[in-house]
DNA sequence: CCTATAATAT
DNA sequence: TATATTATAG
């Protein structure tokens, strides 16, 4: 691992690809013999296995155990969708999805779970050889989040040549705003002035608390630690100009109570298992520590090339020396039972359950302000600048992360996300780590709200759409709602763009906001997917290993995205896509 | 700063 | 209508 972490943390060693970490997953063993085979040949650690469920098994185990994930679709014990999915939720990883059929609609299908990259069989190391860019790419993203709080820059810029920024991505997914790369987003003057300043407007607006936002929050949480955050420093460590400390304050407050429950959740599921530990603390006082104190007094720097300064991490350490294992690997959530469980089923039933927050990403509505994109865009766009005209370059887009816990974490280690845990502190006593909840429960729901650009191409306006999928429940029948793509979104589960796109524009609501292009970000996509799944198209690419080159191919990728999609596919039929999405 | 509660939004 | 999110009061 330290190799591989290395290898990461630090592009230019010419070590650089080696050493990742590769988990096959395919039912065919000869298959399974054959890529092992080529992946080693690419100097990759490869571990295989021939069903998904074992996969699944392998990658709790070890959470930090691997850098990517190759599997094929068609397996028997599993739809190689769901583990897609579930991988996506569950850790993070990107998720190469491979067969024989290259179907349009199975390919985008792939793409909509969360794949990074759609391969043929048979495959050849060509396309292997770089899968390595997933990682990478993924990585900066990361990396480009948690810089927005700290100060340096330096090290963003460096992936930055790499590689294209996330705009791009976003953009060509999107399928809008193509040429002009951002829309622009008139409509800030609108609101901003109604009411920030006066207070003659009786009642402020309303923010809304997009998972840009939130990401921002969680990471200033994060950087300063759980326990000792207050609305105030949050607020600072934001720079958000137009946001303000009760803003801060309200959200936190619903953080909190977001994490106690989740606590909660998993005491019960703790309990359950026999397992129970000393947990009963009163909800509040866990939320408070939940996660958060551990992960967050590191922030150094050292590890910067890494790990942009979060913390993260951090309490793993401490209490497991291993982490690598998959100390954290909770079993009596069972992995098992619940998650093969047809997401279907969990989904139905939970989409609404409670559990998760909510966010959204765009706006329709013009009294709220929305806070999401504040980032991506440049500052000439930021909204409400006038109260604050700080912008951080930094925001940057990134796709969202998880909500809160996990989200960005970078294991200071591998480099790899890890999945923060809220429970540290329990877990710092019991250092078991069964006493764990699973990381699915950490991985809530989320239901993002997305407004798409506008895209003029068909003249319909953003809409709104939601659609939640749900992602899997660890342990108990517990339900959640993975998070709603509509848009997007998340990381890596996400749907793409285009489908979301399109269902914005069939679910249009509020297609009275037509105007409302500002913007969005084309941001949220999930970078790593789009790019790839053109690259297959244009095999060209595939062949260097240098890093640098990562860039020139993307941009090219972006390209052929752009036009492709440009004329989107009847937008029609991906609104139902876009709901069942993750249901698959 | 935190909690509780009202006001809104979905 | 029931719930969830955010604003405000205490």
């Amino acid at each position: 691992m330290d190799s591989y972490s290395n290898g990461f943390s630090s592009p230019r060693a010419e070590a650089f690809p080696a050493g990742l970490r590769v988990l096959v997953v395919d039912d065919d063993p000869t298959w399974l013999k054959i890529l092992e085979k080529m992946l080693k040949k690419c100097s990759y650690e490869v571990t295989t296995c021939c069903l998904a469920r074992e996969a699944l098994d392998l990658l709790r185990e070890r959470k930090d155990g691997f850098d990517i994930v190759i599997s094929d679709v068609n397996m028997p014990d599993m739809d190689g969708f769901k583990l897609l999915e579930h991988v996506g939720l569950e850790m993070d990883l990107p998720v190469i999805m491979m067969s024989v059929d290259g179907e349009t609609s199975r390919v985008m299908k792939g793409v909509q779970h969360g794949a990074c990259d759609y391969l043929l069989k048979p495959i050849r190391m060509k396309e292997l050889k770089n899968i390595w860019q997933h990682v990478f790419r993924k990585k900066i993203h990361e990396v480009r989040d948690i810089e927005g709080l700290e100060s340096g820059i330096e090290e963003f810029q460096m992936m930055r040549n790499g590689i294209s920024d996330q705009s791009d991505d976003g953009f060509s997914f999107c399928g809008g705003d193509l040429n002009s790369g951002r829309k622009r987003k008139d409509f800030d003057n609108k609101h901003d002035d109604k009411n920030f300043g006066d207070p003659s407007a009786g009642k402020r607006t309303r923010v809304v608390w997009t998972v840009d936002l939130h990401q921002k929050f969680v990471k200033a949480v994060n950087y300063m630690g759980f326990d000792k955050v207050g609305p105030k420093k949050i607020l600072e460590l934001m720079n958000v100009p137009w946001l303000t400390r009760e803003n801060v304050a309200s959200h936190l407050q619903k953080y909190r109570l977001y994490l106690s429950r989740l606590q909660k959740d998993n005491d019960l599921k703790a309990s359950h298992g026999g397992i129970k530990q000393s947990t009963d603390a009163t909800s509040r006082d866990q939320a408070g520590n939940l996660g958060f104190k551990n992960s967050i007094n590191i922030k150094h720097n050292d590890v910067a090339n890494t790990n942009f300064g979060i913390p993260k991490n951090t309490v793993i350490q401490n209490s497991n020396p291993k982490s690598h294992d998959g100390v954290v690997s909770s079993p009596d959530l069972g992995p098992k039972g619940p998650l093969v469980s047809d997401a279907h089923e969990i989904q139905k039933a939970t989409s609404s359950s409670g559990v998760g927050l909510h966010y959204s990403f765009g706006t329709p509505d013009l009294d709220t302000k929305y806070t999401t994109f504040s980032s991506a865009l440049p500052p000439q766009f930021s909204w409400n600048r006038e109260h604050k005209p700080q912008i951080d370059p930094n925001n940057v887009f990134n796709h969202l992360s998880l909500p809160d816990l996990d989200q960005v974490q970078v294991n200071q280690k591998t480099f790899l996300p890890s999945y923060p845990t809220p429970f540290n502190k329990e877990r710092d006593k019991l250092t078991h780590i069964k006493a764990m909840p699973p990381r699915a429960t950490e991985c809530i729901s989320l239901n993002i709200r997305q407004q798409m650009p506008g895209e003029n191409t068909f003249g319909l306006n953003p809409v709104q759409s939601e659609c939640s999928t749900t992602a899997f429940n660890p342990s108990e029948s517990i339900t959640r709602t993975a998070w709603s793509s509509k848009d997007q979104v998340l990381d890596h589960i996400s749907v793409s763009d285009l489908d979301s796109f399109n269902g914005n524009l069939i679910l249009g609501k509020n297609s009275a906001l037509t105007s409302l292009n500002e913007n969005f970000p084309p941001c949220l996509l999930p970078e790593d997917c789009s790019p790839t799944y053109f690259e297959m198209q244009n095999s060209d690419f595939s062949d260097s290993n240098n890093p640098g080159l990562l860039l020139e191919p993307s941009m090219y990728l972006y390209d052929s995205l752009k036009f492709d999609y440009e004329y989107p596919c009847d937008p029609i039929e991906y609104p139902v896509m876009d709901q069942g999405l993750f249901i698959a």
